[in-house]
DNA sequence: TGTCATGCCTCGAACCTTGAGGTACAAGGC
DNA sequence: GCCTTGTACCTCAAGGTTCGAGGCATGACA
């Protein structure tokens, strides 16, 4: 009962920058995606359709992504592609994340020597 | 209004990484550890007390931190300090953080070239 | 015919940070 | 003496996110 852990750590916004960047290189539907991030990150993460559909249909109600609804072999793919407002979101999304990245890791490595009200 | 965010993107576990890590150099009260997240963030990282306060009374009841009152000038505060657990809390965190930032970046950095031309 | 992989979707549960609010004490200005 | 500021602790509701399981449908293959 105690190990619980349901929600995942540092992984918050995570599957939307990663949609939003595999999106930018190619159309693409939902379960596509969702095999596409477990590949791209080589296999360490892997984020459910229960996941990804959500973010999707967010998105395109934001008019960051369209989609359009394609016939192959008779099944049915909502494909979604990148608009003009998805790319100036993704370049914020990623300096968001150099952001937060950059500043964990300046607590993590250079931390010794800050003393701020003690030296 | 649809700029509405309360949720930061990718600081889930942040604020507990971070303190572990700063407990680990030194013993902090948590007043103290919110200002140090900020500086030793440069800036660029906040956490309120807020958020502080109830991730030190988890982490206690964890055992992942011990706690001491001491009293200073008449002023009660409650010192948090690391205990063994905690230092293997400590790694786990940190080598989980380091993985989602790596996989992230395999997925942001290599992609590119399965593209032709359209940049 | 039955089962599997594909493909879309929804829902409740669990979790986290935010932001505001509340208490208390000491020191300094006026 | 009064009042504001800074320190120091704490709590709570709200909002947002991922997880995990489940439901539905089709085509392929045995």
């Amino acid at each position: 009962m105690n190990t619980k852990k349901s929600n995942p750590p540092y992984l918050n916004g995570v599957p939307e920058l990663l949609i939003l960047h595999l999106l930018d290189e190619r159309p693409m539907y939902g379960y596509e995606l969702v095999q596409a991030i477990r590949v791209a990150s080589g296999e360490r993460l892997e984020f459910g359709e229960g996941c990804i559909y959500p973010i999707l249909h967010r998105l395109e109600a934001q008019e960051v992504l369209s989609s359009r609804r394609e016939a192959v072999a008779g099944r049915e793919r909502v494909v979604y592609r990148m608009t003009r407002r998805g790319r100036q979101q993704l370049a914020v999304s990623r300096s968001d994340w150099q952001r937060v990245v950059a500043a964990v890791s300046a607590c993590l490595q250079g931390g010794e020597h800050a003393r701020p009200s003690m030296a």
